[in-house]
DNA sequence: ACCTCCATCCAAACCGCTTTGGATTTGGCC
DNA sequence: GGCCAAATCCAAAGCGGTTTGGATGGAGGT
């Protein structure tokens, strides 16, 4: 027994009417600084909250952001969203903003969009994992529904709101580092290349290879879904061709394990025989830390990004009139254990 | 332009009472074929779909589902958390539920299930990771909201509704093949054990040897967060002591993956020199499959917990009266490649 | 004493839907 | 033809807030 008590009530109580208490607890000017007391303390003792529905209703804001995510979600991604959406609900609550979430069969996607709209169940949504052949903004603009997307629509960055990380200039670094360490095998472990991020990641890792006049081996690159398997089975038949090579550059820390493994499997060692570089998203899980991290990484919090991603929205619900923002982070490059110089001319 | 039609233009259109459209749409019978099928015709040509805050006004249900989860949760819950998530949302999605997020900072979960009720934001809350001192059922049955456990509250098992896998059985399980084995030095790599989940997967564990005369060894327990490195750390301080365990009981597969590069790097195989059996959640990203699995593994899966979790929390919404109902899942035991019968006495 | 101007407070409309309690029409049956 | 029940449909009352457009009363100015 504690709840139950309304507007209604709660201004019965204090002999005022519902307008006087209404304005007093959000805070108008037009009541005294006495029965504002008086209110407040007799809300707090009565434990009065608004219902949301009503003042949803009334002031015609949802208060809620919307993330639908569809059901076949790439395997990759899931606890790269998961951090997301922790980093955005941080922001969301500090603001008295619902966060939404819609689980969907993939060929519902457009549905759950068009709901959310015309239902009115949230005022914005962020797009998450932007493909190379985009059309979820599109279809948001028709609707009128404010987004920010997580990475970059290629070809509507200019009329789009996004946050990204430097994706072509963190595997650029990355590559350098491996070309300055002697390496010149280097291969690449990619996620799925129709993917906005996978896609800048290998043009940075070509083009830094391209300026020192090598050309990648396509033997060398692969792009799938980022589990564990998939770097330890590619990794493994890799080490154990003719002509392997001697530095991974990898897009998951999930991947980079699976490479260790197979690493270790072949009796090599991370750092002396070949070398290793990850992308690093911070995931709380798998700490990549310590005073000499385990894998030499380009670093870039997740969670960060959905702080953020989660404030521009905001912003834009709060002032439609703006124009689109953009946030572009760059990754830092951490060296740990896991690269050294290549290994003289291999047998 | 495409949104903007609300019941009372709709039923203008239609020369209807708003009563008879609402009817036809929410498939009442005191409405004609031949209306309901004009009004579903017009409601499609204009898009009209009602306002959900409004119904939610008006029904008095907040068709959501609440999720607390502490800002801090303990990093191995995260990726389980997730694919949790993915299940329950499937369910809720199913059946026009909503599902809403709140991450808070560790001391204001109550605050957040006391607005969830006061405010009327959802009609129900999960509890997650429930722990050997648990509170949150109580304060959730005196704020009457309708909830369900995953995992299970220690002495309030009977008034309660909760799902669970049998944590004690699938270890006490995982235990005996490797003493059937032959194994008798056996490391526990366990979650944090102030967990109601980590507490009976250690008790399966101790009885398992109990009930073969053996008494556990506590420098081979270790209890933490289950991240990679924690597994990797621990087994490698395990193997190079003077008395190393045979076999590894790890709870999971991050860690186990942590174990997995340990034993690598100390030259031993899995399978062969040691033992490996994780507890497998099916994560998504984390796959064991194959035709014969990675690691021997008892393994359940967490998002079958969350669809199942979410209709039976359904169900008490819709059904307040009826009794507390549980869910025993039993985890299978699979046998892939990360065991074998233990070394003949080692040096 | 009279008037203006604030400072407070209130009654009532409104947000968009569901639902109650009829009103009206239709059809079957004696 | 008259009557009753069933089939349709509707006006209006909520649901619980916010917000508009005053009303009221006391202070200050002349």
């Amino acid at each position: 027994m504690s709840n139950g008590v309304n507007l209604k009530e709660l201004s019965q109580r204090l002999n005022l009417s519902q307008t006087t208490v209404s304005r007093a607890l959000n805070g108008y000017p037009e009541v005294s600084e006495e029965t504002r007391k008086r209110v407040s303390e007799m809300a707090a003792k009565l434990g009065y909250a608004p219902n949301s529905q009503a003042r949803r209703l009334a002031t015609g804001r949802a208060m809620a952001i919307g993330h639908v995510i569809p059901r076949s979600i790439h395997e990759m991604m899931n606890p790269i969203f998961l951090e997301f959406i922790a980093g955005a609900g941080e922001t969301y609550s500090r603001h008295g903003y619902d966060m939404i979430i819609s689980v969907v069969d993939d060929d519902h996607e457009e549905d759950a969009y068009r709901q959310i709209a015309s239902r009115k169940k949230a005022d914005g949504v962020i797009i998450h994992g932007p493909a190379n052949e985009e059309h979820r903004h599109k279809l948001l603009k028709q609707l009128n529904l404010p987004f920010v997307v997580h990475g970059r629509i290629p070809g509507a960055e200019q009329e789009t709101s996004w946050i990204d990380m430097n994706n072509r200039r963190a595997f650029e670094r990355a590559t350098n580092l491996l070309l300055d360490l002697g390496h010149t095998r280097i291969a690449l472990l990619n996620g799925l290349e129709h993917m906005d991020f996978a896609n800048r990641r290998r043009r940075g890792f070509e083009e830094a290879l391209a300026a020192r006049g090598l050309t990648p081996d396509p033997a060398l690159m692969r792009s799938a879904d980022m589990t564990e398997p998939f770097g330890c089975d590619n990794a493994m038949e890799m080490l154990k061709s003719d002509n392997p090579p001697t530095a991974f550059l990898i897009s998951s820390m999930i991947s980079a394990i699976g490479v260790a493994r197979a690493v270790g499997q072949c009796g090599l060692t991370a750092g002396k025989d070949v070398s290793i570089i990850t992308h690093d998203d911070a995931l709380s899980f798998l700490p990549n830390s310590g005073e000499v991290p385990i894998f030499t990484c380009t670093r870039s919090s997740v969670r960060y990004a959905g702080e953020k991603a989660a404030e521009l929205l905001l912003n834009m619900i709060s002032n439609p009139a703006s124009k689109p923002v953009s946030m572009h982070l760059d990754a830092e490059l951490i060296i740990g254990q896991s690269t050294g110089p290549a290994p003289a001319a291999s047998r």
